[in-house]
DNA sequence: TAAAGAAGTAACTAGTTAGTGCGTTAAGTG
DNA sequence: CACTTAACGCACTAACTAGTTACTTCTTTA
């Protein structure tokens, strides 16, 4: 290229870096399956933009599937992590309640790939999950996190007795889940902007009175 | 239509037969995109599950994305017009609100395909939906139905006031989407089968219960 | 410091894929 | 019946796609 004026070919030093490498490919996977699914997505175009080389891509992930299965794993730990430093214990029951309605709303809103990430692994049946031990033992900690919450709202007087947290965790997801999975075909479905800053205010006010209705006395 | 031995002109069975042909594509299309997705389906399995072939796809539908865009409009106008039988108005307000609830729980669980269209649309952020004018008519009917029922719920001192119409309907739609899309990831993290019969009954009482305390007084 | 092995690359393969050109045949019409 | 139109089928292609081969270059450590 430029460099041929001397004789010794100033050589620039190529960095070397696994974990660096394995950390773009990962980041540059997460935007393409989320972008366009796993079947949609493109192997040359991750490699492209994680700026590896697409060998990488099978050195460090052996296959398209498990790349997906890796950034799968890795998305459900952020946001189980995530939820575990929330510290729903300090807060009494209802302030607790509400903040865990709200953190997901904004987890979902700051990170929409998982949402799409989320949606592609069922189109596939679950069948890369499955795999993750560690994904299946932190949601097991959320369960208890919410199991716990319910059970000092009632012996507070606040919550009323009955309500499953399993079904209790599902309804918060689903409400804040679903609103912002289906922005697009909303958005024309009901012909307003569901993505409109009011609208989106509307929505979180809404999800919480539904939580709380559900679950207060 | 196995009849008319005799006199009446005899409907032979028609060798060609272009309505019949555009059924067949756009039912094997609708299996095929709901079980891979837009991206992930392809065009021959189409063809050859229709028993049509596949230049007869371009024949009718112009393109692979003309033909997702006819199925996803099917899809809509049937659940709209199932939406409009339901009759509300003959029920009173509560339990018209209830069939509504149960109406669409079962038919996400009777028509799976429509969830993952739906997914799979929103995945190309409405692209195809936008145009279809039909589609954003019959949902301005099922947001009006619901406006009715609410006003007269209220009318009638058993619904709250305030209750935004197409919050409500994203609602009712949410808890009962949400719960069934995300099945295979859902039972892997709650570990327990999320479509087991006794799972199934306990959320469609739990979807119930969710939509009449936030709606009722 | 030399050898081993890990990180990184380019070019390739074998199989797929959406979409077409063009010819054939059935059905409706005057 | 002749003729036109529309339904249908075969066989092709150009571009793409996941995965691989065979190699070079850098880094670590015995």
């Amino acid at each position: 290229m430029t460099s041929e004026q001397t004789e010794k070919p100033v050589r620039k030093p190529r960095i070397r870096d696994a974990e660096a490498t394995k950390a773009r490919i990962l980041d540059a996977a997460k935007k393409e399956f989320a972008k366009n699914g796993l079947g949609g997505a493109r192997v040359d175009d991750i490699a492209e933009k994680a700026k590896a080389n697409k060998r990488m891509i099978y050195h460090y992930f052996e296959s398209k599937e498990g790349l997906f299965q890796t950034v799968l794993e890795e998305v459900y730990l952020d946001i189980r992590s995530a939820e575990q430093k929330l510290h729903l214990e300090d807060l009494d029951p209802k302030a607790a309640l509400e903040k865990l309605v709200r953190f997901t709303w904004e987890y979902y809103l700051k990170n929409p790939e998982f949402l799409t990430l989320v949606n592609s692994e069922n189109l596939h049946r679950g069948k890369h999950l499955k795999k993750s031990e560690i994904v299946k033992a932190s949601s097991r900690k959320l369960v208890s996190m919410v199991d716990t919450l319910l059970e000092r709202g009632i012996r507070e007087g606040v919550f009323r007795e009955g309500v499953d947290p399993v079904q209790l965790n599902i309804t918060i997801a689903a409400v804040n889940y679903y609103y912002l999975t289906n922005r697009f075909t909303g958005s024309i479905i009901y012909d307003r902007d569901l993505m409109a800053k009011d609208a989106l205010e509307g929505r979180i006010h809404f999800n919480i009175e539904t939580i709380m209705r559900l679950v207060c006395r």
